[in-house]
DNA sequence: ATTATCTATAGATCTATAGATAATGC
DNA sequence: ATTATCTATAGATCTATAGATAATGC
């Protein structure tokens, strides 16, 4: 159940994240939690101030590293599509490889929380997203439809990797899967799907 | 706030079914449930018994015409790709045209509840979507991939449609653009996707 | 002294019931 | 009589705090 070499902190974020998955934030209990890692309910304060920070502290490591790729490969040199393509790629296998299960994150209701802190690191995201879109239009390499569609479409894949629950060496194979057959939907028929996906591949590990 | 000319229940499951939504179903308190429908709070016991009853009617509502759609349309003669076209355009339409916002649902966790009474209708939907997935894969007309990822891809599209919320006119337009995208992104090379649309648009329509 | 835990509990909910009240229809 | 509502509240949580206690490190 618990991991005793492991930071208290950590191992409640563990175990939080999992119970989130499982009951939704606010049917889990602070007694639930602290029972999962291992201490008394009253011990939990000790290291979160409140419930509010544990869930806080999840969904910012849900999108903080994603916005940050998204940054640098704003300005990489690769085709809007490759990098799109990268782009699902790294943050849906670093959300199925997380020791959290964020599997409950693309759809809680709570994020809509406007004291919770990820806002603009998603803003930034989404705005990398949403550029590379038009650009991949512009250049025909996606079907004309409404970008705001194609986006949703889009980051609704790395809500089914997660999902999927796959763990290990899964992992890997099933984002590619996922992805491959989600830009597949999206790309124009003048696409080299194959070509694309390598590309995407190198450039998504950092 | 509330129709006057709406049954009372019916008007509990409306709001009850918004704030949901937004706040999810343990966020939400039966006092605001009630408020939201122009009663007291313990008068929304004279037309439920519990709180987790209202919630078990919406569940239900979300499952039931499309699990009776998919039995019907297994018995049908068309290909199995265009019947499973027919049955997403079917549930993503139904669903977006609901009055109940039902976009809490692909997700919540509630529904691990087993007191919730929708299971057997989910899992006969389900059978079917196996089912015509295999047969489709049979013929080559569905790349050939893990049918349970094919499955969550699919099924992903609906939570997609309604994530979108859209009303009134542009349902049809989004939930045919958003099926018609899943679709190509797992259908093999050899299919002709405007006479497979075509042909499961017509299918869909009782 | 500091760190990390514990027990006990205050204070604030929230669901559901009890029982009164008003309105409708025989 | 039946239907539909109301006010008041019991009983059961659940979060967070207060304050004691034990262990570690200077």
């Amino acid at each position: 159940m618990n991991d005793p070499n492991l930071d208290p902190a950590e191992q409640i974020l563990i175990e939080a994240s999992r119970l989130f998955a499982e009951r939704g934030f606010s049917s889990t209990t602070t007694r639930e939690i602290a029972q999962a890692a291992g201490i008394q309910q009253p011990s939990l304060y000790y290291w979160f101030p409140t419930k509010f920070d544990i869930l806080n502290r999840l969904v910012e490591w849900g999108i903080v590293e994603s916005a940050a790729f998204a940054r640098s490969i704003r300005r990489k040199r690769a085709p809007a599509l490759v990098r799109l393509y990268a782009l699902l790629l790294f943050d849906a296998r670093r959300l199925c490889g997380s020791p959290y299960d964020l599997s409950f994150l693309p759809d809680a209701p709570e994020l809509r929380d406007p004291r919770l802190t990820y806002r603009p690191h998603l803003a930034a995201f989404h705005e990398v997203v949403d550029d590379l879109i038009a650009r991949a239009m512009t250049v025909g390499d996606l079907v004309d439809m409404d970008p705001q569609l194609a986006r949703e479409v889009m980051l609704a894949s790395t809500a089914v990797a997660m999902r999927c629950r796959v763990k290990g060496d899964e992992v890997e194979s099933t984002v590619a899967a996922i992805v491959r057959y989600t830009i597949r939907g999206l790309a124009s028929g003048s696409v080299d799907l194959d070509q694309t996906e390598a590309a995407a591949q190198s450039l998504s590990k950092p």
